[in-house]
DNA sequence: ATAATCTCTTAAACTGGTTTAATTTTTCCC
DNA sequence: GGGAAAAATTAAACCAGTTTAAGAGATTAT
């Protein structure tokens, strides 16, 4: 599960309070200051530093997480051990292996922070008595599961209709800031390519 | 918006009534009768001949459909005039442009069926009707939208691990009936190759 | 600071998949 | 049923992206 922000990012005071995942849930549901709190109440302030990993393919995993500031990177290892980014979450996104979290099921998927990372945290059984209690919630995360069906709709259409460097050239102009954020060889393994392929590129279109 | 269907294949018996629906229904969410024909009452059922187009792209989707019988692809042009598929469709799947048909935007999707195709479709003051009267409806469109944001990310994940003849095998595996039903070359546009190279793909893979 | 380790670049040989074009097979339809 | 059109096959030349290997630059830890 990665889903999209709708808002920009903020400072770094945001950070360990819940001001963003509010502002977050207004923008896509009406909801009273109560079922907000609802909401709230069960999430936890969680900090990983980078490099650290929230989750290990096989391992089940326990909670998702919102971004209050930092970036994170989902991966798997293929049959060859060859490393292929399934999404980056920064500011404002959801993330976490749902699949896992819902099923109880081990995890398909590796998550690394690749910057020190706050998040808040949901754990599997808050969430369902989230879904039971807070009908908004039901909405918040319908609306979330749809924002981020229609953006992977648009990632296999581009994964089949350009070529590597058209792919880069829209990755660039999608998130400007990421590659200041993250480093080139996670950029090659989520278009798709190689890391030395990647370098050919950035060379051939700067020049 | 490509759904994941849940139940097996079965007769065209079915074909026009809203039996499949039910069942595809309570298989994802407890409800009551009541609500069921709630949802159902603003049904229409509908038939496309095969080579049909059900929604050109720059159209305006006012449907989204339930398929009784039959098979339909989802489909875009590159800025090539090269054709690429997202999604084939059959029995027990939703299938729509979601985006045009929430948001009332120009479609990005062409939608043509492959067989002759009953379906039951539902339009955007329905759609918005049952959000707002049926809380079931609500989960249910969750959970859809849940399923093929799961099924996204392993298309997603095939595309970026493996080659092109994996994939194939992958998608044998995966859809054992489909070939039978449509041409090489869609399923080519599928997997993102050239119909000549599935035809030397199939060529390897049986001699 | 310095060594050690990771990341990025460069370039040459290579390969998975495309392109083009011609032939055969299947489907459509009057 | 027969003629036209579309789909599938084959093969050779070609190209986008990989592989391998080696060196330069940047981070990290002690």
């Amino acid at each position: 599960m990665i889903w999209r922000r709708t808002d920009p990012v903020r400072s770094i005071s945001d950070i360990s309070n819940v001001e963003a995942l509010i502002r977050h849930i207004k923008n896509l549901v009406p909801i009273p200051d109560g079922h907000l709190s609802l909401i709230t109440g069960r999430c936890r302030a969680q900090y990983f530093p980078k490099k650290a990993h929230l989750l290990h393919q096989e391992e089940f995993a326990k909670q998702v997480h919102f971004i209050l500031q930092g970036c994170v990177r989902t991966y798997v290892f293929d049959y060859n051990g060859v490393e292929h980014t399934l999404s980056f979450s920064m500011e404002d996104y959801w993330f976490g292996d749902l699949q896992s979290f819902i099923r109880n099921t081990p995890a398909s998927f590796n998550i690394q922070a690749l910057e020190d990372t706050h998040v808040l945290s949901i754990s599997q059984r808050d969430w369902e008595e989230l879904l039971a209690e807070v009908p908004e919630f039901v909405s918040y995360t319908r609306i979330l599961f749809r924002n981020t069906m229609f953006s992977h709709e648009n990632r296999i259409l581009q994964g089949l209709s350009y070529t590597a460097e058209e792919r880069y050239r829209r990755f660039l102009a999608a998130y400007p800031t990421l590659p200041q954020r993250i480093s080139q060889k996670h950029i090659a393994s989520y278009l798709g390519i190689t890391p030395e392929f990647l370098s050919m590129l950035r060379k051939k279109i700067k020049g």
